[in-house]
DNA sequence: AGTAATTACTACTTAAAGGTAGTATTAATT
DNA sequence: AATTAATACTACCTTTAAGTAGTAATTACT
């Protein structure tokens, strides 16, 4: 039960960034080398994300990235939405189709609230709560 | 975030023999047909359940399997475990490394608690309180 | 002893995620 | 206009998870 690489180096990086906002701009290679992620693998995320409007991108000379919006306003929950790798209502944890209170899956009961308290941390977290604070990035 | 198909498989799996403790054996055909899952995958994590020490096999003609402990002995955790499926505490939400109180990434903080709560469910949630009950199987 | 029914083992194939390479496009600077 | 530095696109390669196939080993029954 985890993340996929992916989506984890996605908060990380928009993380980064909102911690950053004084200067403009940040480019790829800035941010690969800030956050050890393999260069061409983390422009291809950027693409997604600047597809998903959760970033702009300038392109050419002098190119580079900022966020769309402000850090209060982008939620981990739409960066894992994007990679399909948030928690979604209808999904069940032992994968039989869709799981609600008429058709139970057995682990149905015990899973609603532990799941109900991650899909409201995501929900909740926004880039702005999670940035700087001298955290691992 | 979710669950591997082998972890989803060999938790219906086992909740399926705890609930059908009354008939001794229960072979992989069986097993199979009832909940839909390819045959030969299943042998093989079946074999990996009884490396495990969670189910014991018998070969031969008139073979099959049954849980090696009674249903309240055997924990979702323990199976998650078998396929590096569960929560460790160690395990930083973001990938990068070892993630502690001295030494935080920048999830740390919100990530504690409903990590707490879902490795408190797999923990205490034994094979005895998810099998039955008319759910899904 | 032979047959049938079962699990265990070994090896392969397929699909998806993770990662890399090269080229096209864009735009500022000279 | 040419050069340079950036993102975008397309295609490929590598690794891991998922699934399949065939055979060996085991054991009850006849």
């Amino acid at each position: 039960m985890n993340l996929s690489n992916t989506s984890q180096y996605a908060i990380r990086i928009l993380a980064y960034m909102a911690d950053k906002q004084d200067s403009t701009l940040i480019n790829a290679t800035m941010l690969a080398d800030a956050l050890i992620i393999p260069y061409k693998f983390l422009t291809k995320i950027m693409t997604e994300l600047v597809k998903a409007n959760l970033v702009v991108s300038i392109r050419g000379r002098d190119g580079g990235y900022q966020l769309k919006k402000v850090a209060s306003e982008i939620k981990v929950d739409d960066i894992l939405y994007i990679f399909n790798d948030n928690i979604s209502d209808k999904q069940c944890l032992l994968g039989i189709g869709v799981c609600n209170k008429l058709c139970k899956c057995s682990m149905h009961d015990q899973w609603m609230k532990p799941k109900l308290q991650l899909q409201k941390m995501f929900q909740e977290s926004s880039l702005a709560d999670i940035a700087g604070e001298g955290s691992k990035i």
